[in-house]
DNA sequence: AATTTATGTTAGCATGCACTTACTATATTA
DNA sequence: TAATATAGTAAGTGCATGCTAACATAAATT
């Protein structure tokens, strides 16, 4: 009962990554169950028999798909260098890890507005989380005189804001990748803004 | 020839106001011609007869509903102010812009993946002049010596990136509705970290 | 060898969709 | 009053989609 399994799985896996994949070009409504089967390698009713339906199906996406944790993981790690250190490694390990689940990222912009129970759950927990995580960062910043009195929740949004939209703009609205240089590039000067603003 | 032509007008803005309407919340897929010609009081064919076809309308949609125009006539109107009102002016009102046209916010952010042509295009010039504008107000700032010497460029993004960005999170992923006291409170935290940073 | 498991094949159903045809009704215009 | 312009009604076409039924196959498990 193992070789058998493991089809199941992988058939399973295939499937979740096709859904991800097409739906994250065409939209929910816009990817078809025939293509999605097609793509995975697989016949219709296979798509069917695992997951009983399209709806399903898109459940078990935006479970398997969610990047949180990987997030979360970023800042413990890089918390106890220099602010403009930390800064720049959560800032290009952010965006690296948009990159990766760009898919996801796609997904949860455009449908977040049709499928409403399902998405906006899911990604207002992932934005609430992450603000909340940094804004800590910044609290014991604050606490060790690092930083002036400052609303840290608001820092934190405006922190992430930043460096979000850029991603959005570049990797999803205007379809460029974003190289790494160009990430260092630009996160050396939004860390710099941040840190010390613009007059001078 | 008048009575004719008005009542032509309205019928023909009544469509087109019901089809923004119902493509920001379901989607251009999920919008049906026959709920949208419901929603604006006439019957399916009285559509067809005036666009031709759902996709003629939806292109017409995006044409009237643009509000570039009225974004950039903001910064003029207060670049002689002092930065700090300057800045707070602008992001206010492009707060309240983008909440007056949120419908047409979420149908570019949501289709902008499945209709490349049409809506990426709108969208990619207008965040780049919108970015280019501030981006020239800063270089002033910087010329008369107001600021220090940063990449105007990429402050522009900085800046708007997290006002969009807060906005994208309360309104459209959220849901909220964003209070002026609200706005006012987090834009000026905003601009005092812009300006001056959070080192202190 | 017999059975179970995972998938395939073929065909199809029911539904909803964009869009059409043909005819009617009403108000404006000339 | 006759002609024109705008919208309505009713019915329906053709197509794509989500999903299913019935049967077949090949490998793994027992």
């Amino acid at each position: 009962m193992n070789k058998q399994s493991d089809k199941k799985t992988r058939t399973k896996e295939r499937l979740l990554e096709a859904t991800l994949c097409l739906i994250s070009e065409k939209g929910y409504l816009g990817a078809t169950t025939r293509e999605i089967a097609a793509r995975a390698g697989v016949t219709e009713i296979t798509l069917f028999r695992h997951f009983g339906s399209k709806e399903r199906l898109f459940e078990e996406v935006l479970k398997k798909y969610t990047f949180l944790p990987r997030l979360k993981e970023i800042i413990p790690r890089v918390k106890d260098s220099p602010p403009e250190e930390a800064l720049s490694e959560m800032a290009l390990r952010f965006i690296e890890t948009l990159k990766e689940r760009k898919g996801m990222v796609k997904i949860m912009l455009s449908e977040m507005n049709v499928y409403p129970d399902k998405i906006r759950k899911v990604y207002e927990k992932f934005i609430e989380e992450l603000v909340k995580t940094l804004s800590g960062y910044f609290d014991t910043l604050r606490d060790r005189g690092t930083i002036r009195d400052i609303d840290t929740y608001l820092a934190s949004r405006a922190f992430l804001g930043m460096v979000f939209c850029y991603f959005q703009a570049e990797e999803i609205t205007k379809s460029r990748t974003i190289t790494r240089k160009e990430a260092e590039r630009v996160v050396r000067e939004f860390v710099d803004i941040f840190l010390k603003g613009i007059v001078g």
